[in-house]
DNA sequence: GGTATTTGACCTCA
DNA sequence: TGAGGTCAAATACC
């Protein structure tokens, strides 16, 4: 139980909410100057971006998981599920067996242990659609390997992808390896959409958007304390957030902060607090820092340049086509 | 008929 | 050279 928990994970968490706070600060700056200099705008910008990333790249590295296994062995020595046992989370987000044929875990990868109670992997859901195209034997695993892609890699050009592996010592649990980032519209985000259409504002006010972004961008720290007791997962407080949410999209279009935050505080028992596995967690945190970072171009390239954008529509959703290139 | 899954063959890379 | 990853035709399902 206790050995599950590294003071390495507690330390990053702190990291990556000094990384947030910091984040909210540089928006604020970034309003203040908007209109008076665009020069420190850029400046602002280009820190507030190098910043997210950061983040992300902690994220994403696992070093945000504070249940991260204590580096007693390389691999599958022990069970996860047989010492931490946990109700809620039906993930432990637990490195596996890496590949060493291939690089699995190159930039852009993560992976997470899922645990499918009395279901298959079919049952999985993580929000997106996916499409199987393969499935494969795997040289010393009992089970073979599945391959995934996003139902929309043709319509919409999503190259998301994942694998999925059953566990060797508990059917029970898949191994998923996520590779790419999803270009096309979380399910949820896209049901949600489709519930509450917003018209589309290709030349949204940049001041109003980052008050927007500003005020939306709360990080709590409430209830934090460094140390490796923070066994506890992270929550998000808004109602948008906890049910897995997003925004409609990660483009900037038409997009719309006000309706929740980001907020980051261990679960309690308080009944406000909708708690959270560390995937999902760290997938919600993963698409804020994205959105945030795409509403920071957005801004900036609204409020500096004045340039023109071409958005395009595929199946009545309005895209606009960032060159930010994300790595998460 | 359209879409998803299966599966053998082929390709890529360590 | 062999294992992992992907392709694409065949098949199944709705």
């Amino acid at each position: 139980m206790e050995s599950a928990v590294d003071g390495n994970g507690g330390g990053s968490r702190l990291v990556v909410m000094a990384e947030l706070s910091r984040i909210k600060e540089l928006v604020k700056q970034l309003d203040a100057h908007l209109r008076d200099c665009p020069d420190l705008c850029k400046h602002l910008a280009e820190q507030i971006f190098t910043v997210t990333e950061r983040s992300i790249g902690m994220i994403s590295s696992g070093s945000f998981d504070g249940r991260k296994r204590s580096a007693t062995g390389s691999g599958l020595d022990s069970p996860p599920h047989s010492t931490t046992p946990s109700p809620l989370s039906g993930v432990s987000g637990i490195p596996f067996k890496k590949n060493k044929k291939r690089k699995m875990m190159a930039k852009g990868n993560h992976q997470v242990r899922v645990s499918s109670a009395g279901g298959g992997a079919e049952t999985l859901d993580d929000g997106f659609s996916w499409r199987k195209y393969g499935q494969k034997e795997i040289l010393g695993a009992q089970h073979p390997r599945g391959y995934y892609r996003c139902t929309y890699r043709k319509t919409r050009g999503c190259a998301a992808t994942k694998q999925v592996q059953r566990a060797d010592e508990d059917p029970k649990l898949f191994d998923v390896t996520y590779h790419g980032t999803h270009t096309c519209v979380h399910k949820t985000a896209a049901a949600a959409a489709a519930a509450n259409v917003q018209p589309a504002t290709p030349n949204r006010d940049a001041g109003s958007l980052l008050q927007s972004l500003s005020s939306s961008l709360t990080v709590n720290t409430e209830g934090l304390t460094s140390g490796p007791q923070q066994s506890t997962p992270f929550s998000f407080s808004s109602p948008a957030v906890s049910s897995l949410t997003p925004p409609e999209n990660c483009f900037g279009q038409g997009v719309s902060f006000s309706p929740y935050r980001l907020e980051l505080s261990p679960a309690t028992s308080d009944s406000s607090y909708y708690p959270m596995n560390p995937f999902e967690a760290e997938w919600s945190v993963q698409s804020e820092l994205q959105k945030l970072a795409s509403l920071l171009v957005d801004a900036t390239t609204t409020s500096t340049t004045a340039v023109e954008e071409t958005p395009f529509s595929l199946d009545g959703i309005e895209f606009f086509d960032f060159d930010t290139n994300f790595d998460v």
